[in-house]
DNA sequence: GGTAAGATTGTCT
DNA sequence: GACAATCTTACCG
């Protein structure tokens, strides 16, 4: 068991050319498509692999960076580092450091019997009340639609993958 | 059937 | 700051 708040997230609209599933369905984004509150995982540049929350028929929200609360023991086993901040400071990094592959794609985020889910309980609302509010900007990383404001990012959380 | 590009990271300068 | 590592998918012929 390990797990983390999260601190940073973009947002990938049906309408939005940088989105995987902007070009219809195919088989690597068909979770997409499927019923919302299920996690999307993909391989990214052949290295590393991206976790999604399917929020809407066609949308999505990318887990950008975690702030390990619990099971950072077995984390540190995965992904040895230096630094905490190092673990899970980046969309790769928290797949790595959590063990999420693309096994879990398909997941349902919504039942905690899964070997991956997503809760909101009161620690969390403490937990962004401590580190300020949440501030908006451009996405990183993709060269379509690069200007829109679709990134959230805790602006107290050091995990924080970019300024 | 071939090829170009990608929602990244780690390492070297 | 620049660049290599490495592979799946998408698109074109």
């Amino acid at each position: 068991m390990c797990g983390g708040a999260i601190v940073e997230t973009e947002a990938y609209l049906h309408d939005d050319p940088a989105c995987h599933a902007s070009r219809g369905l195919t088989k690597r984004n068909r979770v997409m498509f499927g019923k919302p509150g299920h996690g999307y995982v993909y391989l990214i540049y052949g290295f590393h692999f991206c976790v999604n929350a399917v929020c809407r028929p066609a949308e999505a929200v990318l887990i950008r960076a975690v702030e390990s609360t619990f099971g950072a023991t077995q984390m540190l086993a995965r992904r040895p580092v230096g630094k905490a901040r190092e673990l899970t400071n980046g969309p790769g990094k928290l797949c790595q450091a959590m063990s999420i592959t693309r096994e879990l794609d398909g997941v349902d985020l919504c039942n905690e019997q899964s070997e991956l889910y997503i809760v909101e309980n009161v620690d969390v609302k403490k937990f962004r009340k401590e580190k300020g509010p949440v501030i908006t900007t451009t996405r990183v990383g993709i060269t379509k639609a690069a200007t829109l404001p679709l990134r959230f990012y805790l602006a107290g959380s050091d995990y924080v993958s970019k300024r």
